[in-house]
RNA sequence: GACUCCGUAGCUCAGUCGGUAGAGCAAUACACUUUUAAUGUAUGGGCCCUGGGUUCGAGUCCCAGCGGAGUCACCA
């Protein structure tokens, strides 16, 4: 034990000491028998006052208000929070020394009681047994809700919170919200799918070709067969593998990672849902999405229309579609569509966007889209049908030269979903993964590299097939009312703390 | 990776012109048997992020480092 513990824990383990030599065990090990969760009592107790005469509950005392001989206490478990009532008279050493003294904020408490309500109107458990389940010797900061709501004392130093997160998710009131909606999303999406008949699969984290996507891969080795290993960027041609193996929907949750920029909405690691349905195309696709979130929405919120910021965003389909050509167009006043390269770099030159000697015409049509578009697009909007060569594993527009079968959804001017008409012609395929490595020479280091398995998959041959990607992250974002990607993972990528 | 801001008690924060380190909550002690941001009185608690420099003297000024946030770049 370091002589430079603050005086606070310090007091804490010459109470535990107190504790043991009292013959109290302060960290049991048994079977804690409850009778239910405070937020069941405090929802349901009016309905049946008699049902209540005696409750177990267990949790973490979270307040203590001494009046002598009387006190009154708040119990947090894993749904909400009750007031206790302690008296000296009744629990004899259970209140004296056992509360009065050794119980601290943050330890663990079992308690036996009957419910009632206070003078004030506040429903209390006037507490007949209380026993000590797990000593905390930690100070938790006491945070603290006045009777407007107005929240005093908030644990608000961000690497605090995100190092810390189970005192972040103990004491700041709303985070715990926060996940249980990512959760509640999580799983609403799975029973849609599922009743859709689409099958939940998983495929490799770890890949030798790192394909699927534009981004700097993690690196790693394997030790037995002496080889680099990537951590997946996307997982795009696995899924697309076994639509070709026969399976006409499936879907994969999972983190990708990517050794890019972190800012408040990039994490190294974040979470993708992909999937692939057979005999589809990309506007079937955008029907499915609008189903798809609005279902989410309703699960998460029971109304399709959720705020965000200072918006209203309207989830209930059908969402707006812009070509790429037209969005510049509209929020521009410039049509790029017939310019070539050198008038499009002309273009860029006007506006002051950078570009680089490696950008074709398609990439310096997406570089203006995203100066001069995205932050535009608040309301769901799909910006459909891209420049061909940005977009290597689409299939080629069916009547628009130039363009795949795409769309990106953005909703308040960030992509939340990306989906393809899937290019299955295994000719068409390899010429674009070749067109692919050219621009790799040119000095793109996100082009992307060639699969020849996955070729070899196409020659199989693959049906009509439509895909989607939506980042789960920035949509748990979007319906928790969440500026930063830190707010909706438990623990964001920090860097390690000092050990000194 | 670049720039800007931040780092003081367990937590949230003050700290003036460079001159003995402050508050609220939490803690300790006492009082108080229906309080609820409980209350009252008293007390204790500091590697002022780390290391250099300037100065008679640095929490404060300068430089470097570490960590965080924001903006930009890259990316989703």
């Amino acid at each position: 034990m370091s002589p430079t513990l603050p005086e606070q824990e310090l007091i804490r383990r010459e109470t535990l000491t107190e504790i043991r030599e009292a013959g109290i065990d302060p960290y049991p090990a048994e079977l804690i028998p409850v009778t239910g969760f405070t937020a069941d009592i405090l929802r349901l107790f009016d309905d049946d006052p008699g049902r209540y005469q005696s409750v177990r509950l267990a949790g973490r005392l979270m307040l203590k208000r001494s009046m002598g001989k009387a006190s009154f206490a708040e119990l947090m478990d894993a749904r909400g929070r009750i007031q206790l009532y302690l008296k000296k008279d009744e629990l004899g050493e259970a209140y004296d020394p056992l509360f009065s003294k050794w119980l601290d904020l943050g330890d663990f408490i079992g308690v036996e009681g009957y419910v009632f309500r206070t003078k004030m109107g506040e429903i209390t458990v006037h507490v007949r047994e209380i026993r000590l389940l797990s000593k905390s010797l930690k100070v938790l900061p006491v945070v603290k809700t006045d009777a407007e709501g107005k929240v005093h004392d908030a644990f608000t130093d961000p690497e605090l919170r995100y190092r810390m997160r189970y005192v972040d998710l103990l004491v700041n009131p709303g985070i715990r919200d926060i996940f249980l909606k990512r959760s509640k999303l999580l799983s609403a999406l799975r029973r849609h799918f599922s009743e859709k008949g689409w099958l939940e699969v998983e495929t490799p984290i770890l890949q030798s070709i790192h394909g699927g996507a534009a981004a700097r891969p993690f690196m790693t080795h394997h030790n037995t067969l002496d080889i680099p290993l990537y951590l997946r960027i996307a997982n795009e041609l696995y899924l697309k593998r076994l639509i070709v193996g026969g399976f006409d929907g499936v879907y994969e949750i999972g983190k990708m990672f990517r050794n890019e920029g972190m800012d408040r909405t990039h994490n190294p690691e974040f979470t993708m849902m992909e999937i692939y349905v057979a005999y589809k195309d990309y506007y079937w696709m955008m029907e499915m999405v609008e189903e798809l979130l609005e279902t989410l929405a309703l699960a998460v919120h029971g109304q399709t229309d959720i705020p965000y910021g200072e918006h209203l965003l309207q989830f209930k389909g059908p969402y707006r579609r812009l070509s790429m050509h037209d969005a510049i167009k509209e929020y521009t006043g410039v049509d790029v569509s017939a310019m070539d390269e050198a008038a499009l770099r002309q273009q860029c030159k006007v506006w002051h966007i950078e570009t680089d000697n490696f950008m074709g015409p398609g990439k310096l049509i997406d570089e203006i889209f995203s100066v001069k578009v995205e932050q535009h697009l608040i309301q769901p909007t799909y910006i459909i049908d891209h420049p061909l060569e940005m977009t290597p594993l689409a299939k080629k527009h069916r009547t628009k030269a130039g363009c795949v079968e795409r769309f990106e959804l953005f909703v308040c001017g960030k992509e939340i979903a990306n989906a393809y008409s899937e290019l299955n012609d295994p000719l068409d395929q390899r010429e674009r993964f070749v067109e692919q490595l050219k621009l790799a020479a040119r000095g793109d280091e996100e082009a992307m590299a060639l699969d020849e398995d996955f070729l070899r998959a196409l020659e199989y041959g693959m049906p009509p097939t439509s895909g989607l990607g939506i980042g789960i992250d920035r949509l748990v974002m979007l319906m928790t009312n969440q500026v930063s990607i830190q707010e909706v993972l438990f623990f964001p990528q920090m860097k390690p703390e000092k050990t000194s």
